[in-house]
DNA sequence: GTCTAATTAATAAGGATTTTCCAATTGTAT
DNA sequence: ATACAATTGGAAAATCCTTATTAATTAGAC
């Protein structure tokens, strides 16, 4: 899995670098769509000196060589995510979590939107909104 | 149409203000989902002394009364929008412009999230990309 | 018409993310 | 191994949307 940022990197002409590689681990390994500042935090005990500019310089160029896409769930910051499927996403408006949708069905939808637009489309973005289950137990009580 | 917010707003208790009905009304009467800044712009030759701040307030105060949902289609300002309804959006990824995608049945795509997410849900924004009619000809060439 | 609290206007300040800068370092082609 | 161009790191700075401040004005109740 490595090995594909590696090529695609060298291939666009860019350089392959340990801070590189360690950003793009990251995404790949979570599913908590993580923003820059909690890249840049979880690489602090491997990459001390890890730069918060180099993990905005590199999203960059990982969403340029298609690994990764960038979301944004309506929050001040941007978070990126190694899964460049399309698939909806869910935001708890208590803790702010993002989760993956999967396994839903969506092509009729998007179908009939492509139909009936003029715009030639190309991506979307689904994002829903509401109470993940943990805050949905500590808001009961 | 003026009735109905003149009358939310004194019902909530808010005072009724020609700033309050002169942006309520150029939401109203437009389809272009305009941020703060651009309900500014409009309203200069109009109201030449009205201040950016009364735009964020009352926005703020016509969402809280439902009289207008606030889009946020990935980019850094929030855009607003009279029609409460749900529907999906399009925005231009050349020049900006956000449409509305109307007459779209997505209610089996949300039933299918619901049924299948443990979050309890509270809504969603569905963002198209693409290029809107005119661009694709300025583009062209 | 008076009164009072809410609202406005204008500007300053805030807030947070993202970008820029540049010297030092490093990847990579030869 | 060498050389060159790309990249990094660290901090400063830009960006820019949004909120706070404050004196003056105004809506609405009586």
């Amino acid at each position: 899995m490595d090995k594909e940022v590696t090529n695609l990197l060298r291939e666009k002409g860019f350089k392959v670098t340990p801070q590189r590689l360690a950003i793009y681990k990251i995404l790949a390994a979570t599913k908590s769509h993580p923003s820059a500042e909690m890249i840049f935090n979880e690489l602090q005990p491997s990459y001390p000196t890890m730069s918060l500019a180099t993990v905005y310089k590199t999203v960059d160029i990982l969403r340029e060589i298609g690994m990764i896409q960038v979301l944004n769930a309506g929050e001040d910051s941007f978070r990126y995510d190694a899964d460049t499927s399309d698939h909806p996403h869910v935001r708890c408006l208590e803790c702010g979590r993002v989760d993956d949708l999967n396994n839903i069905e969506f092509s009729g939808f998007v179908n009939e939107v492509a139909s009936k637009t003029s715009y030639r489309l190309t991506g979307q973005q689904f994002y829903f909104y509401g109470i993940c289950p943990e805050c949905q137990k500590s808001t009961a009580n």
